[in-house]
RNA sequence: GGCCCGUUGGUCAAGUGGUCUAAGACACCGCCCUUUCACGGCGGUUACAGGGGUUCGAAUCCCCUACGGGUCACCA
């Protein structure tokens, strides 16, 4: 078998999002998977809307996620250059041929021609369509529009009947009728190829076997089929994988929340949550397996257990998975992710002291448990910065009114400041200590000790939350809620 | 509107003519575990879009309808 060869070819138009993402992946996995190669391309040909801000977002977001390529731009390769804008004059030729093939012809329509006969055939109920009116210029009249001053376009020749079928490895075989295809534009009045012709040079150039993709190209590659035709052209095989939609089902869209993968990067989202994630939207393993590495991914990826249905992106689905992998995680990472948020939310100043990390490190085990995603630590943050105790509501005043609390309060007090350190092994046993000495069942000692450090009924395990407050902190608040409450210490 | 694709619980999905009184996961509910919450464990509610065929037998094959989506650019 032919040497597998795979692409992702974003246009720079915008960050890239978590349907595009989905593309990469799946070509990646594929590549992985038949021992292949993965190529990065730019398709930047719409001069008006690319930008370099947005190829290099794109290509920040796929190295984020752990999606590397073997050939194309940054990293360069034997078809370099890897951008359209830089292989101009590579179409030319191929553009030449088709005219003198009598494949295409030029076009020197204005758009506001176009648009009037659009109108007119949409006025007559028929599809709007452009009707060939150039098709059979006489060299006179083309001379005549150049004198005019016109640029002409270039327009394939789609022949008027026949069929032309895609063979989709997810769809099956897939009919169109020439008949309802229009001549479409090749090459623009400023010589720059559109999408569909430069794709098709480039994934021949280029070598590529497989075409996996979204959804929305299927109905254009009954075009690019018929450029691979008329030009003797060996053709890849084609995979259109359906879209993701959102909660309302109609196509994801900003008004749906986030989009971009970088949103979810900068909310703490781990890059093999949202991979595996994503593998999981029109893909399944087929068994009951789903947390899965990017090498364990690339192993039993296949393109025959890709879904024919569009999918909803859950993001409760998301949050989950992405909690098992911030469980899963050295706490370090999670405290180095979760340092710029609580920096962010003003609880700290950057630079970070020994001190603020070391605390920042308490916090991080102490929330590790319990976040889904990393943003969600400044949700606790007060919990763990501050003399003052707020209480939630009556019903913990209510817990510190308990007989025995100040007992318990003044053996905890006395029991930290004999500690000799602040761990989460030591709070553990200086807490059975305070049971001991107080004679108290375990609840009649946590509840009211948590509630004078915190003012709320739950939360991390104190084992965490008190070495993450310190000595100091510990002191304060305690003292701080039985003053509220009116305990004398 | 034309063409194309799709339709299993709220969501992701397994299922390719009999083993389907339809798997698993998320979410939801309940119970258990636990010094709280979370985690974890156990259990539960909820689905083959509708209608016609074909067949001894259909979630699985065919047709129609409905609904959803994509596409019809000098955007990709």
């Amino acid at each position: 078998m032919e040497k597998v060869r795979v692409r992702f070819a974003p246009s720079p138009t915008g960050p890239l999002h978590i349907g595009g993402a989905r593309s990469a992946l799946f070509n990646y996995l594929f590549a992985r998977r038949f021992g292949g190669q993965f190529i990065v391309r730019v398709e930047d040909t719409d001069l008006e809307r690319s930008s370099r801000a947005s190829e290099a977002d794109i290509l920040d977001a796929l190295e984020w996620l752990g999606i590397t390529w073997d050939e194309g731009v940054r990293v360069g390769g034997p078809h370099a250059p890897y951008r359209q804008t830089e292989r101009l004059a590579s179409y030319q030729q191929a553009a030449a041929e088709l005219v003198a093939k009598g494949w295409a012809y030029r076009c020197y329509c204005s758009e506001a021609e176009l648009e009037k006969e659009r109108e007119a055939c949409i006025a007559q109920g028929l599809d709007p369509r452009y009707g060939g009116r150039c098709r059979e210029l006489t060299p006179a009249a083309e001379a005549a529009f150049q004198a005019a001053g016109r640029r002409p376009v270039i327009r394939f020749k789609v022949p008027d009947e026949g069929n032309v079928v895609v063979d989709d490895l997810v769809r099956g075989e897939v009919a169109f009728d020439c008949a309802g295809i229009g001549d479409f534009v090749i090459v623009k009045s400023d010589g720059i190829p559109t999408y569909n012709f430069a794709v098709v040079m480039d994934d021949v150039s280029m070598g590529i076997t497989h075409v996996i993709r979204g959804e929305e190209h299927l109905s254009n590659t009954p075009r690019q089929l018929l450029i691979y035709e008329a030009l003797s052209l060996p053709k890849p095989r084609f995979a259109h994988v359906s879209l993701i939609l959102g909660k309302d089902r109609s196509k994801m869209s900003k008004r749906h929340g986030a989009t971009a993968v970088a949103q979810y990067r900068s909310k703490g989202y781990l890059p093999e949550a949202l991979v595996n994630f994503l593998a999981l939207l029109g893909w399944s393993p087929g068994d009951e397996e789903e947390v899965f590495s990017l090498a364990q991914l690339s192993e039993r990826f296949s393109l025959d257990r890709v879904a024919k249905n569009p999918a909803v992106f859950d993001l409760d689905k998301l949050n989950w998975l992405n909690g098992v992998y911030i469980r899963q995680a050295a706490p370090e990472r999670i405290a180095e992710l979760a340092a710029p948020f609580l920096v962010q939310a003003g609880y700290l100043q950057e630079p970070l002291d020994a001190g603020a990390r070391a605390k920042v490190a308490l916090i991080a085990a102490a929330v590790q448990e319990k976040i889904e995603y990393v943003a969600q630590v400044t949700d606790y943050a007060p919990l763990f910065f501050g003399e003052k105790v707020a209480f939630a509501s009556e019903a913990e005043k209510a817990v510190l009114a308990g007989e025995q609390v100040p007992a318990v309060l003044a053996a905890f007090v006395r029991q930290v400041d004999r500690a000799e350190e602040l761990s989460p092994a030591g709070v553990k046993s200086l807490l059975k200590a305070v049971t001991k000495e107080t004679k108290q069942k375990g609840g009649r000692v946590f509840m009211p000790i948590r509630v004078a450090l915190t003012g709320q009924q739950h939360g991390p395990d104190l084992q965490y939350l008190i070495p993450a407050l310190g000595r100091e902190l510990v002191f304060a608040r305690v003292k701080n809620a039985a003053e509220q409450v009116g305990i004398e210490l």
